[in-house]
DNA sequence: CTATGATAGTCGCATCTGCAACTATCTAAA
DNA sequence: TTTAGATAGTTGCAGATGCGACTATCATAG
């Protein structure tokens, strides 16, 4: 039986409020707490890159990196399943990208209801200038943990996505399907 | 579902396309999109134990868990240093629970800028109801991991946390200092 | 063909939360 | 003492985002 990694009692119980009984739970032992904490904190020293520099949010840098990885044309929808964002903010993302026109999208004859969209000559260079900056920021980030560290952290990462259903099941990431 | 792209609609990728010459970023083995990912989906888990059973959201339980957790009375200002949430937030969450009755504060004599706050009894029931509930979550989403794999993810986690100044450099987690 | 239901995308609304200004208070230095 | 600066906490405001309603379109059953 694993055991949880957690709720270990080594606080103070100095004091009048002696009255506890039940199991403590330490924030800082706790996973989901240090896992918000510290995706909210990677993704602050990366806003220094998207949205400083070139004025992206979150839901708009989500859109280009699709857009950019597969380096093939896809539907709003599309991107808002991939990246688990609702499709109300990739839309608005998708808005503002064209505003912008680092975004274009076309209609698909096959189905009217989508747009097919497509990163402009404009913003592929803006992706091109980014991508560098973000694989450096995270590079430094997971500098602290050794090669080895490193893969092991990811695997651990995937393992965890997989048993809540997070990726893709299959490995054709060449065809449509992402989960 | 994405369609399979229709090649006579719009334009052909590799052709025009193909410019593409930098680096890719594939989102999926982006470390910082999958925290943010992981992050969400775990809180989205959590959410139905603190949020629909008891009405908490996260700020309130986190001011909820500091408080339980240390079993001492503290200032807001503490709680927001500690969990890395924004003063205004704690404020509020703070306001919120003593609307419920959860919390309460008292004037600190010594420095009257600042209130100690305190678990009512029936705050304190609530806790004692609700934290055997979170931890099972938690070991119900670890459970994907060995044993080992669940002490491998901790440190590495808590590697991360450490060189990005997260987490208290000393032990004296019985005084004042949280990091 | 028509009707029913599903899907793509947009938008209004409500909520959440960070920022910054503000009050009140404490500290320290002139 | 007086004054300037720092700190605890509150609140107005604005930006971001999820939810649900809505339109338009597609698919399928009758």
């Amino acid at each position: 039986m694993p055991k949880a990694p957690s709720s270990e009692v080594r606080a103070p119980l100095r004091g009048e409020n002696a009255s506890q009984t039940g199991p403590r739970l330490d924030l800082f032992k706790f996973v989901p707490f240090r896992l918000n904490r510290l995706a909210a904190e990677v993704s602050a020293a990366l806003s220094s890159e998207y949205q400083e520099r070139y004025g992206l949010d979150i839901p708009e840098w989500r859109v280009l990196a699709t857009l950019g990885f597969r380096n093939q044309a896809c539907s709003a929808q599309y991107i808002a399943h991939c990246t688990r964002t609702h499709k109300s903010t990739i839309s608005r993302a998708v808005t503002a990208l064209m505003t912008r026109q680092l975004v274009e999208r076309v209609e698909n004859k096959d189905d009217r209801r989508e747009f097919t969209l497509r990163m402009t000559r404009k913003g592929r260079a803006l992706y091109e200038r980014l991508i560098p900056r973000l694989l450096r920021k995270e590079r430094e980030i997971m500098l602290c943990l050794s090669a080895k560290e490193q893969t092991d952290f990811a695997r651990l990462l995937g393992k965890i996505e997989s048993s809540l259903g997070l990726v893709r099941t299959n490995e054709r990431a060449d065809e449509g399907e992402c989960y």
